[in-house]
DNA sequence: CAATCTAGTTTCATTATGCAACCACTGGAG
DNA sequence: CTCCAGTGGTTGCATAATGAAACTAGATTG
């Protein structure tokens, strides 16, 4: 095979989702459907994406969840795409994309914009990782675990990643 | 031109990063070295890349500043591959990626290891979204706003994402 | 110094991407 | 009802990226 590498059946949950969301539009087309765009022309003029790749990825969000497409809403006979909870549920995401580029980018002054929580028009705070407990997480702080016990029967290699 | 669209002069931070970071494999070896890969066999073996591949990959990410290539290390006279400051800020992109798969995929059961914290070997917290006072954020409650004060002259359309 | 390992590069077939052209259906003006 | 611009795509074609396998040069081992 030469296809394109699928990571459907990896046991990583880093690449399950990158097969979902891991390619060049997916992300952006997300991020634009959070800020309330529905329709594919406005995706289309604010992206500047070709209509046939963008329709490809919009095919390919609404397969795996998250997109839907929603008959009408204003009345006419064209259908919207809305994002899903599973959608939403990138926002984290996001969040932590964003907030690295502002971190440590090369140019940040090219970076037009900042997140703010709307109250108080205040920078949210950096994503942190924490215990359980509330104890505040390093990288190294953290391991993995085999997500169900381990067959007792082997000590070979545990299961990676 | 019919080359791939790059997000180089974007102002928007998350098409930044994924200039960076939004290929296949790129954030997969990040994710490997943040667990102590360090070897370019190590890494072929563990991804299953093609060397080609692997090869250019790793060549951009120390171009953008993700990786750095330490002469030496163990004695011998190959090289390594290890992560800069930059590189190990990924972090909570790739845990919020985790966590979003841990969440939504439609089979859970098929992930093999859980993130968990070193000390009490439980799962870390979802990362969650604050204000700089502590309030907890949902997306709705977020806006961006344009990273320095607009000009005064124009009322044109604002900066977007 | 021969055999093998490491870390790549090269070659070539296959896929994906991107632009432009085309097409079907809507919604409105007349 | 008819014409006609706008919306939401699909199709074709050129170019770029991907991947498997073969090849190579330097390092290490025996």
């Amino acid at each position: 095979m030469v296809k394109r590498t699928s990571f459907e059946g990896d046991a990583c949950p880093i690449a399950r989702s990158l097969e979902a969301l891991g390619d060049w539009w997916s992300l952006l087309i997300i991020r634009e459907a959070l800020f309330g765009v529905r329709r594919f022309g406005e995706f289309q003029s604010r992206l500047g994406t070709a209509k046939n790749i963008l329709s490809a990825r919009l095919r390919s969000l609404v397969e795996h969840g998250i997109l839907e497409t929603t008959p009408a809403s204003d009345g006419s006979a064209y259908q919207e795409y809305v994002l899903t909870p599973k959608g939403r549920g990138a926002f984290p995401i996001l969040v932590a994309l964003r907030q690295w580029s502002e971190e440590f980018d090369d140019h940040p002054e090219e970076i037009a914009t900042i997140l703010v929580d709307r109250d108080k028009g205040r920078p949210v705070k950096r994503l942190e990782m924490r215990a359980e407990d509330g104890r505040l997480l390093s990288p190294a702080d953290t391991t993995l675990k085999p997500r169900l016990a381990p067959r007792r029967s082997s000590a070979k290699a545990g299961p990676r990643s």
